[in-house]
DNA sequence: TACTATACGGAGGCAGTCTCCGGTTAGCAA
DNA sequence: TTGCTAACCGGAGACTGCCTCCGTATAGTA
């Protein structure tokens, strides 16, 4: 039985039993997409590591989608039963796989920087290079608004939360920067135009997008207008 | 019975009964000081007002001194019925003075706000005047990290939040400008310095100190440092 | 002192969290 | 293919928190 015990889940918690402490392993789900191989969670750092059934694998796709869905519209408070529920699972799959709120939410996180990641090295064949690029942002900008709703409950983990971040900041730039090279070396894009520069842009459209209604499509809008701004001007 | 109904506690919560609404009254617990005569939040504004019984100001006073120290050791989220526990009264007792969590908050504040103006008030006749705004100023950094911490969890009720930021900001440049004002009188405090940047000064020390273990300790010596160099020099 | 409007409080319903353990099954060896 | 077993599942149940209801208690006034 690999149901991690009480004590891995404590963490200052008072009243009643303290919630699950998040824990960071070499292999988590969190580390590998949920669909590839990966090694047990409580597995120690010597021990040999055997990957997850298949049908473990499975429920920890389904899990992290649920949550994805249930966060969207609740918010990272969004409750854990509804999300085993939505997965098609019982509570105690959801608690074996993921011991506390924390470590669900930091998986739909790094779900959503991989698949950020993917769509961009998906996009790195598409033509023309500056819609391409104009894509990733669009796709980049969505990412952010979740990474800040989900950002702040990581909160109370400090230790985990830089390294979470820095490492989501590390794969984005890996992504886009071939992105954006490309589209200047087609010459659509002003030269001077930099990472962080798409990135803020990104940023501050998502806060807009926020306030707003219709955020998601304002958030678009807002994009798609600074983008022409960005354009090589022609003659 | 003055009972809050449903229907004014129901402010967009999903899942279950929506919470309880903050109701924004002419006089309500959190107007006057908990000990004090107060009208009955649930009346109406044309109604006569007749002061609560004096067990009821009690129990209020009792359930705004626990909620602090609730609050203190574990956040806003803290169990409202802790709290009722803590105040040695019913949960009907503290759900019939604070119809949900918000107007709990609220009530926090506001009393913070009043004890740290009436520490103010006290302090106008301390000698010497430097060492009474100092000591102020000690109360205002203690201040300003609960409002953080309190003021965070106001976040949904965006209405009235600004009227209460608004309302206790006044009341602390009400208390604060006469001390600045004696101590600069006194000739021991540089005289272009402005009750702004003190409030500033507060602001950031009680910001270094959240992140630090021993963060009370901390924004102290921060605040003692800052404070010397503002003294005006000798010679 | 008697009366009554106001206040109290805690049982109970409901929802969410989280664990435990009997039952199921994926995956491997023979 | 079959048998075995370690890994996995899931949901009942205990517990906590939220919140209301209504019988009881009491503060305050005449």
């Amino acid at each position: 039985m690999n149901q991690t015990s009480p004590a891995e889940r404590n963490q200052g918690k008072e009243g009643r039993a303290a919630p699950k402490e998040a824990k960071p392993n070499a292999a988590t789900p969190n580390e590998a997409k949920p669909e590839e191989v990966a090694a047990r969670p409580s597995a120690g750092e010597g021990e040999a590591r055997r990957p997850l059934r298949a049908d473990a694998a499975r429920n920890v796709a389904r899990l992290i989608a649920a949550a994805r869905e249930a966060f969207a519209e609740h918010g990272s408070d969004a409750s854990l039963d509804d999300i085993a529920r939505r997965a098609g699972v019982g509570p105690g799959t959801l608690y074996r796989h993921f011991p506390n709120r924390a470590t669900l939410v930091e998986a739909v996180y790094l779900d959503g920087v991989r698949t950020l990641c993917d769509e961009g090295n998906r996009l790195l064949d598409a033509e023309p290079p500056v819609d391409a690029l104009v894509d990733w942002l669009r796709a980049l900008t969505a990412y952010v608004t979740t990474k800040r709703g989900l950002g702040k409950s990581l909160l109370g983990s400090v230790d985990n939360r830089d390294q979470i971040f820095r490492r989501s900041h590390e794969m984005i730039e890996r992504t886009g920067a071939p992105l954006l090279d490309r589209a200047k070396a087609s010459g659509a894009i002003r030269p001077d135009l930099e990472l962080m520069d798409l990135i803020r842009l990104a940023n501050a459209v998502a806060i807009a997008g926020e306030q707003a209604p219709d955020g998601a499509e304002l958030s678009n809008r807002l994009l798609l207008l600074a983008v022409d701004g960005l354009r090589t001007r022609a003659g």
